[in-house]
DNA sequence: CGGAGTATTGAGGCGCTTCAAAGGCGGTGG
DNA sequence: CCACCGCCTTTGAAGCGCCTCAATACTCCG
């Protein structure tokens, strides 16, 4: 019905891989990790707000959102998971804090025991650093989105979202930087960028009309990638994507 | 000419005891830590942008922030760091990585090798608990900014700033919650709340004549700590503060 | 073919910015 | 000791970006 568990479990050393060196017995530990893939549907919760929960969640298919829910019934994402990243990694760390996780498509996750992925970190320095160094670019990812919303307009906003996005898609291997399918409503965009949908709506426009972008459906294609980097203010440094996908390319 | 590192090593040992619990072998191996303090004036840089840099930064006295430098000449501050604390925890994982670090007053800071802090903590399962944790909390911080940045209007997110600020110097031990010195210029205060200098004035003017916060010279006031905390929606549960000095109090 | 969610467009208002200028306050040199 | 200078704070007026409210099309799906 879904991807094995043991192809979900490559995907995350992968990931760490690329973060630090692996022995291959911390492979095979990592590897033999429980498992437990669920399918969860479009807006369905996969971390209620306040709950503790000792998993931690590997994205194999969809988009998974990590939110704050506000008083008034707004929200804001704080981050999204694309496929082969874990969710809230933080929270491995701190089950109870941490927070609330969404699916913001129709997704595939795999519940990994925040146990289990504790002892494997603990047992090995190398798994160990991977995680932190997860962690941190994950603190860098927030900390960009910090200031776009604090300080860029809409427009920047967008672009920015779209480059860093067309990026991590390209490292997770799903499709091409500059042409790649994003399943989110303009409402869902909304709540990534800090924007009503109805500004979405307008900025989506202008970027269109600008020749910035190109929009197909839900597909968005990028034609001049540096152009829109420079729009965007965009510095991939800090996602510590090693250049190595830009050479295969 | 200030204090000891010995006591310096101190705050950090104490801080990272409510994250962990930690053996007499771990507190002996991080009070050998090596340590230099330094004394900082005011808006000078401590860590460059761009630069790698493997010491962590135990804030001494004084404000340190952490700020990303727009094209522009804006920059905006993504956290401050307070007596006690320590900045830019993730640099430790990515030494390469991280973000510019600046004394936003005169400051003393205590520098400790990176190299050390991170065979120390691989060599203790408590201390890279602690480690983790604090990454966490660091990181629930700055999204919790982002919310305010992205979805609050600015008496609120000033409102925030202040309980936020007021709760993490009680629990440093520096000053009471609703009565501290926050030695900011406004325009620091602006590349926090992402608020134009001008209009930081006119928001500090508003929460005055509405009775939330009173001010004199850079001392804070606040008469009525849970009126605030209501304004301003501040949920402290994410700054994982033991209730420990609550009690205390 | 009907209905619900999504996208699009318009008009008016509010919050924050920008530009500009004047008033405190502390520090420094004469 | 006072005059001065630079930085910070304070205030005003006008403009822009985004929001709110509202209404209309589109698209998918049963």
């Amino acid at each position: 019905m879904s991807p094995l568990p043991s192809s979900a479990l490559q995907a995350l050393v992968d990931r760490l891989s690329q973060l630090a060196t692996l022995s291959p017995q911390d492979v095979d530990s990592l590897m033999g990790l429980t498992t437990q893939v669920v399918r969860v549907p479009a807006n369905a919760d996969i971390v209620l707000p306040g709950s503790a929960f000792d998993h931690a969640i590997l994205v194999s298919s969809g988009l998974v959102g990590r939110f704050v829910q506000l008083a008034n019934g707004e929200r804001q994402i704080t981050a999204i998971h694309l496929p082969g990243e874990i969710a809230d990694f933080h929270r491995v760390a701190t089950p109870r804090a941490g927070s609330p996780l969404q699916a913001l498509t129709n997704a595939a996750i795999v519940r990994i025991s925040g146990k289990e992925l504790r002892a494997v970190a603990l047992a090995s320095p190398a798994i160990t650093e991977a995680f932190w160094v997860y962690s941190a670019i994950d603190a860098a990812v927030l900390a960009r989105w910090a200031v776009n919303l604090a300080r860029r307009e809409a427009r920047v906003r967008m672009a920015h979202l779209f480059c860093e996005i067309g990026l991590r898609m390209e490292s997770s291997g799903e499709s091409a930087r500059d042409d790649f399918l994003l399943e989110l409503t303009q409402a869902q965009i909304g709540d990534i960028l800090g924007l009503t949908p109805v500004h979405v709506n307008r900025t989506m426009k202008a970027l269109k009309e600008a020749g910035l972008i190109e929009v197909q459906g839900r597909i968005i294609r990028i034609p001049d990638w540096t152009k829109l980097c420079a729009i965007a203010e965009f510095d991939p440094e800090y996602l510590q994507i090693l250049p190595q996908e830009d050479q295969a390319a």
